[in-house]
DNA sequence: TCTGCTTTCACATTTGAAATGA
DNA sequence: ATCATTTCAAATGTGAAAGCAG
């Protein structure tokens, strides 16, 4: 935590609507605790899927997040992005994922903004934070706003706590990052791994209708003999799976680093390691000729030099909450918090948080960032969706003294961190009438510092 | 053309919010 | 104004079929 202190505004002098206050200091003591890493981890440790469709699809397990050490007066924003895990496409065989060549091209870059921001400090604090809203699409040309991802491809979602007065300050806001290596996961088109549709079903409340065995029998019946077959193989398959209960390797090995250093809490370096040993749970399918140009994980790491590996739950990783200065967060338990208990298990502690945002006047002040400058790949279609902005990140590489997500003037020649996204107009009534800067929007898909030759 | 992998679509079921009425 | 009930859109995984590449 000592490098936060390096935080600083960027750009010049922030206007003076920004909050005044002893930034340096409070940023570095956000504290964020991922909601139900029980739950999290169950799907970790089987290989997290995520399903992307066309016109979107929230997440499951849905990040929700706790704050704390945040200046109660001071307005925030939360962001969330997703990021490449590496530079690989995968595929499903025989019951473990297997590197299938090289990543596609990135997709355009879109990131969330969590509809309350900006908001207090005091408000995000107050309960838990909801990212229940968010959904993701494999749709290129999505104009709902939603983050776009390619299927087969492996991501984990990045958490961003800007503090500013309105999304217009954020440009000369220093970004604080989190991730939790838990939540990374593989976004597909239809479930690989049966373990997983498992877990789905098990945990979330609108399929529970798969649950009921009668029900699920009554269905398999009406089906066709090869069907009733293929459902007989999977079950088998699943049998297996608990049985041996023999994730994919990267998971296991994944976890194993993961636990395997208890009594330390690793220093920047060490974590850094553990990063990338998570991140590369197919590291023994690279080793064995798979090579790609894009330099994977360690690059963007460098990047994005704030980004700060959130420790792990407590209930397996407590000397790292310790170094935190505070217990371990009460992180509810896997049975209250995802049995299936109700829906009061689901949002009851936070039901309202990620409800559309009142679009006053100085919320409609987003608009006013801006479009960055545009990206050298192929331009998705215009996006007109109001709530899709764009915005932009200093590079950092090269400036190892330089800690944190500067933002930048739009018009400047550094990369984007992507677009902005609210729920969309199919979530919440429509804004009112677009920025016309907005218009611009598509301009600049943002571009990996991977990927960038 | 064949095969296998991936994506898309319609479906039944459940949830949850809004609308309606007492 | 409050509460209970109804209605309906959204969310979910399933399985068949289509699309696509090798």
């Amino acid at each position: 935590m000592q490098s936060i202190r390096d935080l600083k505004p960027n750009f010049g002098p922030p206007p003076q609507s920004m909050a005044a206050g002893p930034d340096t200091y409070m940023q570095g003591n956000i504290r964020l605790t991922l909601e139900d890493p029980d739950l999290w981890k169950s799907f970790h440790d089987l290989g997290t899927e995520m399903i992307i469709t066309k016109p979107g699809r929230r997440m499951f397990p849905h990040c929700k997040i706790n704050l704390a050490g945040l200046i109660p007066c001071a307005k925030y924003i939360l962001l969330v992005d997703m990021v490449p895990v590496d530079g690989f496409r995968y595929k499903w065989n025989k019951e473990k994922w297997e590197v299938a060549g090289k990543a596609e091209p990135q997709p355009p870059c879109r990131t969330y903004l969590h509809p309350d921001s900006p908001a207090p400090g005091s408000h995000w604090m107050k309960q838990s934070v909801s990212f229940l809203k968010l959904k993701l699409t494999n749709n290129t040309l999505d104009q709902h706003g939603h983050i776009i991802l390619h299927s087969m491809h492996r991501y984990h979602p990045r958490f961003h706590i800007v503090q500013a007065d309105d999304l217009f300050s954020v440009r000369w806001s220093v970004f604080q990052t989190f991730t939790f290596p838990e939540t990374s996961f593989t976004a597909v088109t239809a479930y690989q791994n049966t373990s997983i549709t498992k877990l789905k079903i098990d945990h979330n409340p609108f399929a529970k209708g798969f649950r009921d065995e009668s029900t699920n029998k009554k269905r398999r019946s009406s089906k066709s003999p090869a069907c009733q077959e293929k459902r007989a193989k999977m079950s088998d398959m699943s049998n297996r799976d608990s049985k041996e209960d023999s994730p994919p390797d990267f998971c296991r090995s994944a976890y194993e680093a993961y636990d395997g250093e208890e009594g330390d809490m690793p220093k920047r370096k060490e974590v850094e390691g553990i990063k990338q040993e998570r991140y590369s749970p197919w590291a023994a399918d690279r080793e064995h000729g798979v090579r790609t140009e894009s330099p994977p994980g360690a690059d963007h790491r460098d990047v994005y030099n704030t980004e700060q590996l959130v420790p792990a739950p407590a209930s397996y990783q407590p000397q790292r909450v310790h170094d935190f200065g505070k217990p371990p967060s009460p992180s509810p338990s896997v049975g209250s918090s995802h049995s299936g208990s109700g829906r009061s298990s689901f949002e009851s502690r936070a039901p309202d948080v990620a409800t559309v945002p009142d679009h006053d006047a100085s919320k409609l002040r987003t608009h006013e960032v801006g479009p960055p400058p545009c990206g050298p790949q192929p331009l998705p279609a215009p996006q007109d969706y109001p709530g899709v902005l764009n915005m932009s990140v200093a590079h950092q590489a090269g400036k190892p003294g330089m800690i944190g997500h500067h933002l930048y003037s739009p018009y400047g020649p550094e990369q984007p961190l992507g677009q902005w996204s609210t729920p969309g107009p199919t979530q919440y009534p429509p804004r009112s009438p677009p920025d016309r800067r907005l218009h611009n929007a598509h301009c600049a898909p943002w571009i990996s510092p991977w990927q960038r030759g």
